[in-house]
DNA sequence: TATGAATGAGGCTTCATTCAT
DNA sequence: AATGAATGAAGCCTCATTCAT
């Protein structure tokens, strides 16, 4: 859009990220278009140069974040290939939740709670938001279905189900409790379960 | 007015409810004062007159939550004296998320996500609902423990944990999907592990 | 009004104290009726038993401190008789401003610098104050006339306005400058000015 | 709208001069802010685009009242360079009272009246504008000293003091008794006294 | 006398959005 | 693409006052 060959981070932006971390902070009711502007340094009224409105916004942030998913750009395990990687991948949340004081709980979640009938639109761009983000797992689940280490009748969409499951339950659970110790004590019982559906010919790990 | 056998639920009363509904609806921040009076019928500024402010409120509508907990008045699963009733305590969550569409998720869940640092009061005030709602479970897990019905080593603080985090997962995954049958696989994986955790001699309720 | 001998402070009364406090402290409209309620100790709804309205209670607040002022129960110097209770009385004012750190100002003019024309009534309330404020100085100068002590001319109404201008200014000045200094030279030159116009044959206080 | 020669006053400006005159005329603390929005001709919230809040419009009242002092465009005594001028600095308070009716009083000293700890800033604020209005006080009898027009041992801060604490006390008693011979006689007083600390070799003006 | 719930207007402030430049 | 003034609805809260008991 702009000439030069590394552009500086266009305005529309840097408004996305900044409307995507108060969003996360506070949500997106307690989260003022102002508030939006001040943080990304931009002078008023821009804002409705790149948006029709607070929930075209709402709409462009969870379509960026889709944008980041895809290009993995969030520091988050995108490559499941083992049963460690697993356990990475939910690491990866419960060590965040730790770092960050548990002051946070999933940013996709904080604007799905504030959801009411009337958001339809948004809840799908969410919805597909969790689709792209079980992807990992559900490969995971699969290739090991494929290749035969698992027992039978396990269903890999059932056990990324099981396993997002934990994952979000325990964002907001910590959240609430100000601690992970709780998330990380499911988080090992759901793994000591998912190990047990591994063939048994199976090597550990 | 009227002299009716069940007097007038009083006006605070009548207040937290339909501010307890419409938060768990579509959030605090979206629920505005005047429509909590609105819906309850109560004339403006008896607001005030029953509550120091917003804030105020939803801390009561949290303790009332935990008041109606206590006096088990929410329609859940509070006597768990098997792993039947164990299956029902999870069951009354899917039910109700299928029943209703999946339009809400946990109420206090939803408070929850709106949090920011500022509100430690109301964060601990909801926390303490959870260490409410978790009881009915920890009893269960303590009590089979004691029987010896547990296999060695099961932790029952962390069981109740795995079954809370469950719950929550599925009920904000339901929310967002508008389809409770993750929610309701993600809680068949969690019962057939819990199951795996029995001790062999015991027999199959 | 009560049987009792000795009769506790009515709460009519308990109303009037609070509402002066409070108005002198900060002003009429700065003072919410439940303020004084809350300050007196009353229930709510007494006040409408007692008093009209609330300019009805300003009224009241500006009568009763005439009633005070004529049963000389203010701390104030009442008597002046002499040129030293001249000083004696500007004194008062002066040490008061000084031991109270300049809070405030004088209690009528508080009163009166948030009159518009529609107050006329309470106006006149609060100039009827003043005269009675005036009358120990217009007495002593008066009586000074009346025993040739003053020299010729000498216009004891127009003497009178002096001290009384000073000690008005002196009040919201040291209010202003949180500081009586000004306020004590202010006083020292009316002083000096005024005993210029004793008569010389006259000695010295 | 207009490209009138004579550019309308920007709206900030429309606003702080309506407010000026509405506190003066009935306080603060009685004016409320659609008043002056109203009296402004302003929109609905355009107050809180040029101020933080009302508190930020007192302070911004004030200071503007600094600057109009400092522009010498009220219509006040500005060069005091005479005896005569002294006369007319006073008069210029008397003689504005006479023909306003008496309805007013000092617009700071009303502002001030309505002070109350909490509002540090803006008593200070205050007080420099009486330090800005007392210059041409001070220095008319530092300059009259210096030329050794004054009796030995006269302090100029004190007769300055002297001065304001008249003129402050005049304001207010006139519009207490909503006449302003009181006010009158009390200058002359004050006049008549000045006047007798200039060397006896100076002539009488 | 006394209590406190109820009323509704209005106060201060913030919001999402639009307009003129 | 950008600026910031303008708009008016609505949000939270306080007020003086009245009513039922």
């Amino acid at each position: 859009m702009t000439k030069s060959a590394t552009p500086k981070i266009d305005t529309r932006t840097r408004m996305i990220q900044a409307a995507f971390d108060l969003f996360h902070q506070q949500g997106v009711n307690a989260t003022s278009v102002d508030e939006i502007l001040a943080k990304s340094g931009t002078g008023k009224s821009q804002f409705y140069h790149y948006f029709k409105s607070k929930e075209d916004l709402v709409h462009a942030v969870v379509e960026s974040f889709g944008e980041m998913l895809k290009a993995q750009k969030l520091p988050l395990k995108y490559e499941i290939d083992s049963w460690a990687d697993l356990e990475e991948w939910f690491g990866v949340f419960v060590n965040h939740q730790r770092r960050s004081g548990c002051s946070r709980g999933c940013p996709m979640a904080t604007i799905a709670y504030e959801l009411t009938g009337d958001d339809e639109l948004i809840r799908q761009d969410i919805n597909m938001i969790c689709e792209l983000s079980r992807k990992p797992l559900l490969k995971f689940f699969v290739t090991e279905q494929a290749r035969g280490h698992l027992v039978d009748g396990a269903d890999p969409e059932a056990l990324t189900d099981f396993c997002y499951t934990i994952m979000q339950g325990g964002l907001i659970l910590s959240k609430i409790q100000k601690d992970a110790a709780g998330f990380e004590r499911s988080v090992e019982h759901a793994i000591t379960y998912l190990k047990t559906l591994r063939k048994v010919s199976e090597i550990d790990r």
